[in-house]
DNA sequence: CCCTTGACTGAACGGCTAGTCAGTAGTAGG
DNA sequence: CCTACTACTGACTAGCCGTTCAGTCAAGGG
């Protein structure tokens, strides 16, 4: 629901018709709007930081690893809109707290797993870098910038750019070729 | 106002009193609330493209221009609420075309004008970069992600770090040391 | 079979705010 | 001096929407 009414603009109503309940039944359950609001920011978080430690804890190599947590971070396709859920948590973040304290949490664990993946695969001699938590810090603000760009502007920016771009920093923190990276999978074109 | 109060919650009552105003008055000249919102973003981009322009335009070496560039681009401190605008309108214009087509042109601004800068440093011989346009677009998804992160939560990154960051990526772009940025003015720390 | 409790409904209330409108004041043109 | 026009005001309205509340229903315990 607020996917694709925003979150400024949903209301309570249409929670309470998408789900078969009555709006009474909303408020029995949360006290308020922001808190059902609030909830449902932290457990959307919570599942997606679940999912990435599970891809991330996947087996493989470091650059495969790596590879797969840059594919986690993108946008599936065209029609995966879930990042429009923190666009709006952003705007929302600057005045609520609660909020502002979800979205740290989130961005945390992204740098924190994509700092580990680095550190590990410069332990084993793979990558190159001297700095993972700085190269986390550079990909991960590079991919949310792009992200937005990608999910705002339809013939702006392809996926498969995206994921390029996506590739081309990481190879440049952990020095090595971009063309190690592509050959792990196809670049889509949409 | 709209960057105190945000986007979604500044009533057409609050910019009135703001401007020693009637409410009436705003609707004579606007007629709609989005009419005005959207005519102050229009004017707001429309002067930091300017400016933008006029800052790449200044003499200098292709180092001092690029660094000037990525300078102009982050908060000049931790008072410069500027980019609340923009987080805001990001969210907006995931539903509003108008919102939507500002925003490119402001974003499209931006990766020409590093692309133009990062391309004459090229051709100069100063930096060795292949691929401006796509080193553009990095580079300033990069920034956009960091300011977020920097704009959201006061303690997660300093805005040293934040230029430092950007000195560092962008020197990597076009094949320098970031000693060579770095040198351009000293990091401040708050 | 009664009573309590928790989940749930739908109608109603009330605060908030974008937009309207009737009217005023100043000014320029004729 | 009259007229017309533009800028402006402030009170009002209409509708939206979060929240409340009185009451229904089913289940379980004693």
């Amino acid at each position: 629901m607020v996917l694709e009414r925003g979150l400024a603009s949903t209301r309570v109503a249409d929670i309470a018709k998408a789900t078969n309940v009555s709006g009474g039944l909303i408020h029995y359950h949360f006290a308020t709007k922001d808190d059902l609001i609030t909830e449902m920011l932290r457990s959307t978080s919570g599942s997606e930081i679940q999912r990435l430690r599970e891809i991330a804890a996947e087996p493989g190599g470091a650059v495969e690893r790596l590879d797969r947590v840059l594919r986690f971070y993108i946008p599936a396709s065209r029609s995966d809109q879930s990042w429009i859920l923190w666009l709006d948590a952003w705007a929302v973040g600057v005045r609520e707290a609660h909020v502002r304290t979800i979205l740290l949490e989130l961005e945390g664990a992204w740098i924190e797993i994509l700092a580990e993946v680095i550190s590990q695969g410069a332990a084993t001699g793979e990558f190159t870098c001297d700095d993972p938590q700085g190269a986390a810090e550079r990909i991960d603000g590079m991919l949310d910038g792009l992200v937005v760009r990608y999910t705002l502007h339809a013939g702006g920016m392809s996926r498969g750019r995206l994921l390029h771009h996506a590739r081309v920093a990481a190879a440049r923190e952990v020095g090595l070729a971009v063309a190690v990276f592509e050959d792990q999978s196809p670049a889509p074109e949409d």
